[in-house]
DNA sequence: TCTTATCTTAACTATTCTAGTCAGGATTAA
DNA sequence: TTAATCCTGACTAGAATAGTTAAGATAAGA
């Protein structure tokens, strides 16, 4: 019934991101979550890359660059997380709702078996399917402020400049083919 | 969150030896097992030979011997065989009830990845350390007889004699729950 | 006693998975 | 131009998984 440390890992990371982003620091270098969370650094890469093309992550290159949620944390529920990472959360092919596929056994119709994993399953998914990042967030961050405490990553990125690289997102670029902007010029004050 | 082959093979190898056991046929070869589940018969053999030594089953050798549940099946919890054959329920150490061990989290205190993980640990326990042997058993043979069928297995061993090897068949806690024998006498009638 | 059916024990193996590492490249801010 | 970042793909050591193989020990029945 294990989650792998790839699981723990990406979960850890995703979570430390979010409560970054709620504290006003929504883009994190990769370094800051490995040194964080104590995950060796390119084995984290690998993670955070994998959940990026899977869509739960943006990125951002370069110097001041990093790891972003690429939607609200109340929309990245943990049982998508584990299923992306770790597969189905039945214990058997043949009580999965969202993988089904037949186990080895002679006569799945009559096996009492199946009909106790399904219970596992549905009682795994009614907790990982119930909560978000957003949950995940908020008790833990909580948590440590009873004790006057804020998340390490936090620490770790205090001496960054915010760079507002998470841009807005252009909705009309994406219907219209637009000019780079020219560099307008600030008024100094 | 998988249960392994060896979990779902000792599993189902068990069940299939409590319905035998309630269609009295208390003692089953490894063959018929086997046979009956579709599992290759040395791999089950390694299993079952594990389960006896953890005092699940018993074994008679020689001519006409065979597996026998070494305790009645409702003292048999689903959960305790997974553990053993697969370990903890958690899906990570520092979530464990019966199987304790730090994670590698630094700040295992305020970490809210522990708190869902002890949440599905205590769901897959609401279900696993509910049913015993004896729920599946009845389950599974209620979902044969209505559609008219006996279990394969205990059509396997009807041509084999029945070898009063192991003790006699208590014919009563069939249809009673009794309480384990104590020391204290009865007075006899 | 001899044969056959059964469990016992231990070692062996092939494949896959896990948990990473490593090298070289692309991108961006300063 | 340089330093900090992400990107990609290949590589690997060790463990776990799912078995197989071989040489016994035991018991029943002829």
């Amino acid at each position: 019934m294990k989650l792998s440390k790839r699981g723990e890992y990406g979960l850890r990371a995703l979570l430390d991101l979010t409560m970054a982003h709620a504290l006003d620091r929504p883009l994190v270098p990769l370094t800051a979550l490995a040194e964080a969370q104590r995950i060796p650094a390119t084995f984290l890469e690998q993670i955070l890359a994998d959940l990026r093309q899977a869509g739960f992550l943006t990125a951002a290159r370069g110097k001041y660059g990093g790891y972003s949620l690429a939607k609200p944390a109340n929309e990245i529920v943990i049982g998508e997380l584990v299923r992306h990472i770790d597969g189905p959360l039945a214990p058997i092919s043949c009580a999965s709702v969202t993988a089904y596929g037949r186990c080895t056994c002679p006569d799945e119709e009559h096996c009492g078996l199946r009909l106790v994993m399904m219970d596992v399953r549905n009682a795994i998914s009614n907790v990982l399917d119930r909560y978000t990042l957003q949950h995940l967030s908020e008790v833990t961050l909580q948590h440590l402020r009873r004790d006057g405490l804020l998340p390490p990553v936090v620490e770790l990125i205090r001496h960054l400049p915010i760079h507002q690289r998470t841009k807005p997102v252009p909705a009309l670029e994406k219907h219209f083919h637009v000019e780079p902007k020219t560099t307008s010029k600030k008024p100094k004050p």
